[in-house]
DNA sequence: AAAATATTGTTAATTTAATCACAGTTTCAG
DNA sequence: CTGAAACTGTGATTAAATTAACAATATTTT
């Protein structure tokens, strides 16, 4: 019933390339083109594409506009969803002012922090909370996503509070992998494994 | 020759884990044991394991400084690689912060902006250069991994730039996809796809 | 010291993902 | 109006990754 993770990732960054071509005017795309964008093949593209049931009007490419909307329908919630950043350090800041207006089904709509001198701050309009009124504030304004960037050391308790919470789908930026209920969803991306994996290659591309 | 990326990658997570533990004064770890960390399963963690070719004390688990070592000896560079970060905004700043120090073999050693005004700054102990002198700095410095996260318009610009200047790999932090020369590793990673599958999963989830 | 238990290492089976190969369309050139 | 060219959609095939199954070995229990 549910698309393969790696599908849904190249749909979403296929999207990503269309919403581009739409801005430069851009009305029809073929498969190779976006395959060549994403660093894959044209059949991968028109099976991903097949995948969700779209079909172009033939040896034209396919419509953007059409694509656009038809990922869209696969990939958003008709209402939208509701988001919170949680650990206003660095990169909490980034990635919430990173994160604004990207797209319009998801909204990030608060920020989570410990410390008192961040409480009330405004970051690219979005009013940081104190962490202790995370169950509250969640229900309130039925937030149903977590980005995740404290320090490593809270990740585990703040975790558990976000599944007490009623968290749906955690976005984990921590160094530790986190442990929730299997009813959430849990993607977790570390950095320094991206960077140790450019590493890796390219020490055995010399040798 | 060289291993999967998946393995590449969980190595990478299996090395955090394992550094915790050292930490926390744990001397041996049972493959179960990593597996849970890490959401996956036991065999899966002893065949990856397997692939490097270490072999533990039978029944008494992995010893825990014994493997970090032999997954160093794959993953690192005797002499590590030296790392610049390109693009000093929000998210280049929390990048740079988060991975200094980190990983003995890979050494920030340069940030570049365009934007006079950030020349010369310092972010964590690295230096900010003018972008015109990468190439120099580059060379000077032995700089062979480049982490990018300079805003969308100039990627493709600086992209091309970093080959000139004969990086050798490549971490994307940009929303859009670069093009490289085939010898150059690159690795894109862009947090909205992220975001969106883990609200995509949420959404499927609950119909 | 035999039996039961816990754990690894690895071969084989299975599942999942990617690629090939090609038929079916549409367009274009002559 | 015919044949070549340019694409898409998809069944068949191949390749890759994961999981199952179990022998081998060390430890503990009785």
């Amino acid at each position: 019933m549910s698309l393969p993770e790696r599908t849904v990732e190249r749909l979403s960054e296929y999207r990503r390339s269309l919403l581009q071509c739409l801005e430069e005017g851009k009305t029809h795309i073929f498969s190779h083109e976006l395959a060549e964008l994403h660093h894959n093949t044209a059949v991968q593209v028109r099976r991903d594409i097949m995948f969700i049931g779209y079909t172009s009007m033939q040896r034209k490419g396919y419509d953007v506009r059409e694509l656009i909307d038809v990922i869209g329908d696969i990939l958003d919630s008709e209402k939208g969803l509701n988001v919170a950043v949680v650990g206003i350090g660095n990169l909490g800041r980034a990635v919430t002012t990173y994160f604004v207006g990207k797209r319009s089904k998801l909204n990030i709509i608060a920020t989570f922090d410990v410390e008192t001198t961040k409480i009330d701050r405004v970051i690219s309009g979005v009013k940081c909370y104190p962490l202790s009124r995370l169950k509250e504030v969640v229900a309130s304004h039925q937030i149903s996503i977590a980005i995740v960037t404290v320090p490593a050391d809270s990740a585990a308790e703040v975790s558990s509070q976000l599944v007490e919470a009623g968290i749906k789908g955690v976005l984990n930026f921590t160094t530790v992998p986190l442990d929730v209920t299997k009813d959430v969803y849990l993607d977790e991306y570390d950095m320094i494994t991206s960077l140790e994996k450019v590493a890796y290659f390219v020490k055995t591309s010399r040798s």
